[in-house]
DNA sequence: AAGGATTTCAACCGCTCAAAG
DNA sequence: ACTTTGAGCGGTTGAAATCCT
């Protein structure tokens, strides 16, 4: 098999072959089309070169605001972020990106820009304080280009937020960061959720596929947008979870094992690092500067019930990458929260399930298998 | 102009997953 | 239930292009 770069003469029959056969079975190249290529380089060529769909030519700034977006909550999940940019690919965007993060690295630069930083504390501290948010055309936030989110913010000239502070926050079932603003019309939440009263302000339901935590997790950076360190601390960058990971990062603790049933896990800076803990779980009651309170990755019976079909399997599968993702058991109906306690130090705690009885460790931390 | 440093990008590799046998 | 196969994903590599001194 030829390996290395591809002749105009190899696209050619690979054009060819692709237009007698189709996409597909790339196998069967080599024996249909005589093309000594092996499968793997078929389709890689044709996925990124060689589809007519395909976008030439450097990325718009939309386009490039965009990875940025999508990045911050998904982390290097190219394929899934490709799916989100028409025309582009996987790749492109993967070097896109690692580009782009060295050159923001030497220069000592935050990975993700102040705009996203500033629209993400800016969804937060509405929501904390409850205050109503006052948004225009001018707003820079109800610029921003549409996100995948299972929920998005439809911006609107004023929306006013219940009394409450609603904590913690129940428009999404792992507390991961607020979706930003989005312009998109949205299918009204109504019509996908029972019970809208639980939600915090008026939130739309965007049609597009929603985006859970990713389970693949290697190298990854932090998905919170206010974390600008992107450097692994501990070197290597091989951690197996990357909120378990940042975790452990800020609590400064060595080690998994380090982690014991009922114990607050503190943190070195209490009202900085309780703030970007509250961010990084889109919790808002972090204003109390207690030493002794922290953050609880809690487990409780579930306070949803969706009701399309699609919906509840999109919870289902969240669920089940939550489940990966913090390596601990968590039932299909339950809802994840993550609870700021006061300032200061994490406790992580799980309760049981009272839905349905099963007797869940209220500590899978202790049975963690290494983070590297 | 030369040569080293850096960036870009195409391609490969190892791995996982799902479907088929 | 197990193995094989095909497809896809993410990390890495290395050659070519570009930039910088």
């Amino acid at each position: 098999m030829k390996k290395g770069p591809w002749t105009p003469t190899e696209d050619e029959v690979l054009l060819e072959h692709v237009r007698r056969h189709g996409e597909g079975n790339w196998n069967a190249v080599e024996r249909l089309s005589g093309l000594a290529r092996c499968g793997k380089s078929c389709r890689l060529r044709w996925a990124n070169h060689l589809r007519p769909d395909l976008k030439k030519g450097s990325f718009t700034p939309e386009e490039e605001f965009l990875i940025l977006r999508l990045h911050s909550q998904l982390g290097n999940k190219w394929a899934r972020m490709a799916a989100q940019l028409p025309g582009r690919t996987d790749n492109e965007i993967k070097n896109y990106w690692n580009t782009r993060l060295k050159r923001r690295q030497r220069a000592g630069l935050p990975v993700y820009p102040p705009e996203l930083q500033d629209a993400f504390r800016f969804d937060r501290r509405h929501l904390r304080q409850g205050t109503p948010l006052q948004l225009s055309a001018t707003n820079h936030h109800s610029q921003l280009p549409p996100l995948l989110d299972l929920v998005s913010f439809c911006p609107q000239p004023e929306v006013a937020l219940p009394p409450t502070n609603s904590l913690p926050c129940h428009f999404s079932f792992f507390e991961f960061p607020l979706p930003f603003y989005s312009p998109a019309p949205t299918i009204p939440a109504s019509s996908l959720l029972p019970e809208p009263q639980m939600w915090p302000c008026s939130y739309d339901v965007n049609p597009l596929p929603m985006v859970s935590p990713p389970r693949a997790l290697k190298m990854e950076l932090p998905s919170n947008q206010l974390y600008t360190d992107p450097v692994i601390r501990g070197g290597g960058g091989s951690g197996n979870c990357r909120l378990m990971e940042a975790l452990l990062q800020e609590t400064q603790l060595q080690d998994p094992e380090d982690i014991r049933t009922g114990e607050l896990l503190p943190l070195p800076a209490a009202d900085e690092q309780a703030v970007r803990w509250g961010e990084l779980f889109s919790v808002s009651d972090y204003d109390c500067g207690d030493a002794n309170a922290g953050i609880r990755i809690r487990e409780t019976s579930s306070e949803f019930n969706m009701g399309s079909k699609s919906t509840s399997e999109a919870l289902s599968n969240t669920m089940k990458d939550m489940s990966e993702l913090l390596d601990m058991p968590v039932a299909a109906n339950a809802q994840l929260s993550v609870v700021l306690n006061e300032g200061g130090a994490v406790e992580v705690e799980q309760q049981l399930d009272p839905l349905q009885g099963r007797n869940v460790d209220p500590w899978p931390w202790n049975s963690m298998p290494g983070i590297c």
